[in-house]
DNA sequence: AATGAATGAGTTTTCATTCAT
DNA sequence: AATGAATGAAAACTCATTCAT
């Protein structure tokens, strides 16, 4: 590492200073949109949280809804990172850690989750960019993989459309009490235990074999 | 001008004609809401949709949060007669006409729903008396449900309170996207369909039996 | 005048009235406009000036810039009215006539001129539109009054774009110290006088007969 | 490193250098002023078109406001210079020399002419101390040079006060439209041709004998 | 009962200036 | 000397609410 070039240092860490001060005011903001909704914050909320002036926040973004952009961009990235390992899952047991993994990541980043679906649920440039794209992707995934399973004859034929949406509404069912705050996020050992309630529930059902 | 009683007669009429205007500001307001959220919504927006001047709206409604809650009481006594026709629920297939009535009042009347459940999104208030109230009142008649039918052996010793949260979260799954709307609101087949596809699911899994 | 048409009047006296505080709104701004120029003048001084409070411009106009848009406007109204008595203009003295025409009116108003031609110094939309405009029509008409007396022999053969340009820099010229607020306003006496000299000189020039 | 006088070379070069960079920025925000206006202008433009840093500019001015006044002085000892030649002034031919010669100078700087007198517009301050008393020096020539005229019988008796009042009009008429931009500037030999022309009309007029 | 008009209290955004480096 | 970053003060503009008619 033989920094031959100074200035190149420089820029690198002032770039890295810019962009910890970003951060750290998508954070606060993500905060408070997720508390109070983006239309409801005022940018003094969020320079108050960020414990800056309200006028510093202009020095790195554009405007209040340019922050709502860089929070719902800067969310891209570490989500499209979880999606990735779902790829390998086969079996029962798979599927349960891809649950747990996801799971951990979401509630890990609660307040910028929170924060876009409060908007998603009112702006659509939010809801397709950012939350219909990656379900639909989630969707696809999921879709092949109840198909594969059942051309083996390993599922009944269900419709694998419905049984993706389905997945995903437990999914999203289960962490939504947390996501909002109404309960208590669950620890490690609850997340598990969830995970493998559900996926037992989607998969066998309730019926012991003679409900009709 | 034959008034058998004058007073007791236009004080009926007047209490009509002002409930009358009271609803037509709540349902024009209730869509402005769906659209653009509580917070983003100004009164002058509501005005233009309840097509009266912006002033009128204080001769029905003290300020503009009050115009939300008037929509979210309304919302309830609309809901709480659905929810009595669920206790006769026995069969798979009443289930199903159950689930059928209940998409169908939450779908008529979606602008109302979608404005309720935005603000619940970052409003303890309306959160806690308007949606977890109701849910929860679901919730324990689903897991009384599902907990005698345990007992009776007819249902796999499913936790209760998971299974009921299941099924909640299937049906707003798939009731949701028509609700925000990205997708039509399907017709009343399709309607009759995805219950049934729903329920099946949930009572039988996706298993054929081998999958583990 | 029988008034059959009551809700006709009411229209028209409610349009009355928006139009009396347009104009009071303008004129306190093009008061202040003419002062400070325009882009120093904030939305507090017009409201301060108009005595109404600050949001209530925002009644009557889209923003601060509308305003100036409505001062120049309403300019055009004014003065175009003044041009057309210019085309009657044949002798001497109807050539002073009209210079004194033209003189009372924009004394008459000049603070509307002067903030005009203030925002015209920076501003090519406000300068096209509404300056170079009115000073080309005013330069074709004089260019065709001098050719006209060239043909005829009356004037020397000089190029009758660059009399036109001199009549119009010489008016301009005697009323910009008024104008600008750094002489006072000629009294009727003064203007005639004053008219009469210009003409004079331009017409007769300086010269004796013998300098070269 | 051989420095004779170190202290006082150093010194010296360092001041050519303060006013270098100085000059500079006056440069740059004459630009800027000439075209927005100085209110309008930031000093963002002004660090932008200089480009230096923002906060550079407080080392060589004390604020925005200062940097005007620096424009406005440093403008005063090139345009005295130029004065200084017309007092030679005595035939037709000499004053189209001068004449060519003012314009020269004056659209050699056209931006830095343009922002004072956009300023001038509205700030009595620039206005008094750097137009009014250049242009009264002017004045108080002309009608010298025009009473001595009167005097000898060169001239018609015309009043010597409006005769140099209408000079100076005729020569800012010829050159705003340039000096705003809205005309090209003229070149060398439209600009004789424009001073021959202005002086032969103001001197003759356009009456060729009979108009009246 | 209906509403046009007015407005105070904020909200977002801008900007000249300061300060630490 | 140069400047990036921070910011107080103020700008333009918004909006829920009131009030007189």
């Amino acid at each position: 590492m033989n920094q031959s070039n100074p200035s190149e240092l420089l820029t690198t860490r002032r770039d890295r200073r810019i962009e910890r001060q970003r951060r750290q005011i998508m954070d606060a903001a993500a905060q408070v949109f997720a508390e109070k909704g983006y239309a409801a914050t005022t940018t003094k909320d969020i320079a108050l949280a960020a414990d800056v002036g309200e006028s510093t926040l202009y020095n790195y973004f554009e405007n209040k809804r340019d922050i709502l952009l860089g929070i719902a961009a800067y969310q891209e990235a570490r989500l499209d990172k979880v999606f990735q390992q779902a790829v390998t899952m086969e079996t029962r047991q798979q599927m349960v850690d891809v649950f747990v993994a996801v799971m951990d990541i979401v509630l890990s980043q609660s307040h910028y989750i929170r924060a876009l679906i409060g908007e998603a649920w009112v702006n659509d440039e939010i809801l397709n960019n950012h939350l219909v794209v990656r379900l639909s992707q989630i969707s696809d995934f999921l879709q092949n993989f109840i198909a594969k399973r059942v051309a083996s004859g390993a599922f009944r034929p269900v419709d694998a459309r419905l049984g993706a949406r389905m997945v995903i509404a437990e999914f999203i069912g289960a962490i939504l009490p947390a996501l909002r705050g109404v309960e208590p996020q669950p620890d490690p050992r609850q997340r598990r235990e969830l995970a493998e309630g559900i996926i037992a529930l989607w998969i066998d059902g309730v019926n012991n074999g003679n409900f009709r």
